[in-house]
DNA sequence: CAATATACTGTATATAATTACAGTAAATTA
DNA sequence: TAATTTACTGTAATTATATACAGTATATTG
């Protein structure tokens, strides 16, 4: 989330997601009685002050005098980053590090994607990753042996299959004959899994 | 487009247009005031009347009581079909091979994408093309030697590297060298060239 | 500790919007 | 050629909706 953008409280998270959801289901925004009756207001006002609130912290338009008037935000809250060579040292969502964003309203996949990262290099040929392509990667799925990662090993990002993970040794093996595999000792080098990779795009063919 | 579903008259085809447009600038669609100021009807009722008629036809679906209660059928909803297995001497776009349809405005792609086509077995896997991958296909891209296509041959749909096309030889060659070039003569076999890749979307990795 | 934000109830009103009713006129279809 | 469809104007009633105003109570922030 953006840092100007102010947090939204729990109430508030709340109707912007039931917002969301009507549009989703009807195809058009829903009223303030809509909100109310939703969720139990007695009084449509109490819809409409939270609609405010909403608006004054950026995530939605309200077009005065228009029914169903809210306008969601294309904010930055609502775009997807596309991350491509990440510079050393710092983290992988670096603002210097991002190279367009997309949209969340146009990702094709579920919302567990974090960011896509395009992929440098061959060594992941063998699973159909190719070079350029973009990788739709999550930060939150459960990290599983098997699973290809986003691993960052001594400020440098590969995209590798998870092998082993233990205390003292971690795997990961690129999916291409020519390279071998990387062993590391988590306490010795410096070691982080930035997510697992759930999805996968390439862009021209 | 359905074959239950009547054509629209000319008017009514910029009415639903209209509406498309409306939903897409603004988020909801427009009210019959709306569409009547745009059109320079100096009365709703002529709006209410058009959209009568194209519910009947069945493009809309009119939700009484609710302000900008306008849904779009399924059908004209901009959904990019997701077409799996294709049934034998149908039409690639037959409602039968229609897997699931993706919201237009979630495609990630340029516009140019009429459908997705589900990919089966492992000719392509030298090019990244894996079974169960989503290519996108243009049906209307110019077609260059060395594109990877979607090629019907009596009745069979596959997709293949277009390597030769002359009127009386075409060659497509698969991307795995456990498969053999296919020459097909037009004149003989029945053939067309239904599209081609520009594009591929992996859902599950 | 005063000011502000959060989270509502309750009432009321102006206006936005749907929708019914009554027409006209030309084109299309049965 | 009569019936229906298309394409509107014009008026008006009813309902849907936004939105103002007046409160209450608690939590959070400067």
């Amino acid at each position: 989330m953006s840092q100007r953008m102010k947090n939204l409280t729990k109430r508030q998270e709340e109707i912007l997601n039931l917002i969301k959801r009507h549009i989703s289901d009807f195809g058009f925004p829903p009223t303030r009685a809509d909100i109310a009756k939703t969720l139990g207001f007695k009084s449509p006002n109490a819809a409409e002050q939270h609609l405010r609130a909403i608006e004054k912290k950026g995530f939605i338009k309200i077009l005065s005098g228009a029914s169903r008037g809210i306008v969601l935000s294309e904010s930055e809250s609502n775009e997807i980053p596309v991350i491509g060579l990440v510079a050393a040292g710092g983290p992988i969502l670096a603002q210097e590090n991002i190279e367009k964003t997309i949209p969340k309203s146009r990702n094709l996949f579920s919302d567990d994607i974090d960011y896509y990262l395009r992929v440098k290099g061959d060594s992941m040929v063998e699973v159909g990753i190719y070079e350029e392509d973009l990788i739709g990667v999550s930060k939150s799925k459960d990290l599983k042996i098997g699973n290809i990662v986003v691993a960052r090993i001594n400020d440098e990002v590969t995209v590798k299959t998870l092998i082993e993970m233990s205390q003292t040794k971690v795997v990961l093996r690129p999916e291409n004959q020519n390279y071998k595999d990387i062993t590391v000792n988590p306490e010795i080098d410096e070691l982080a899994i930035e997510g697992s990779c759930v999805a996968l795009v390439r862009e021209s063919i």
